[in-house]
DNA sequence: TCGCCGATGTTCT
DNA sequence: GAACATCGGCGAT
């Protein structure tokens, strides 16, 4: 099943925080070269947006943030701390600035491949963090741009509602950090 | 279980 | 030259 792509824009050109709450739930895949989709469930995310200062757009177009000015329904990633990738859905009208990032998903599929790439570390260390996220998946820098279910990329609705959504400040950063853009649901955990 | 800290490269001041 | 949307190892509790 898959969703038709004017809906999946719809809901992505409302406001980062609006789509980074709307998004807890989805679904997140890669398709990998043998055709198999690994990924899973979205269950933390956060929303950046022009007028942030934690934003990476917040200073502007340049040519990092290109595509977080663009239409949305596209990937902008980014590689930080020298040695880390993390993922981003482009949110908003084009011109706006705004994205959420992906902090983590609990897999559902492709345990095997998701446990390779994160050296043989227990389930619940598959993909809790957004760098562990692109890791897990094989995502990096040659994906920045992609169309989300164009490509190699699939963002499918949740199969199951989510009840419980918590609201939180968003980790890691030291401007604007009061902001509760943060969203990420216990409904789905790891076990083992 | 917690907290500190080094790794490592791009971007911005 | 400093900061950075991070992670994992190590030593102390």
């Amino acid at each position: 099943m898959k969703t038709p792509p004017h809906d999946l824009q719809k809901l992505l050109e409302k406001g980062s925080v609006t789509v980074a709450k709307s998004l807890i739930g989805w679904r997140f895949y890669v398709i990998e070269q043998d055709g198999s989709h690994t990924g899973g469930v979205i269950t933390e995310t956060e929303a950046y947006t022009e007028e942030d200062a934690a934003s990476h757009s917040y200073r502007g177009r340049t040519p990092r943030t290109e595509i977080m000015f663009g239409p949305a329904c596209r990937l902008y990633v980014y590689f930080t701390y020298g040695m880390h990738w993390c993922v981003n859905i482009v949110t908003g009208l084009e011109g706006h600035g705004e994205a959420v990032l992906l902090r983590a998903i609990v897999p559902d599929s492709e345990l095997d491949r998701i446990q390779q790439r994160r050296g043989n570390r227990p389930n619940t260390e598959f993909t809790n963090g957004p760098a562990k996220l692109c890791q897990a998946l094989g995502i990096i820098g040659t994906d920045n741009g992609a169309v989300l279910n164009e490509g190699r990329f699939l963002l499918l609705p949740p199969k199951q509602k989510v009840l419980h959504i918590e609201t939180t400040k968003r980790i890691g950063i030291s401007k604007d950090a009061h902001r509760l853009w943060r969203f990420v649901t216990t409904d789905l955990t790891a076990t083992n």
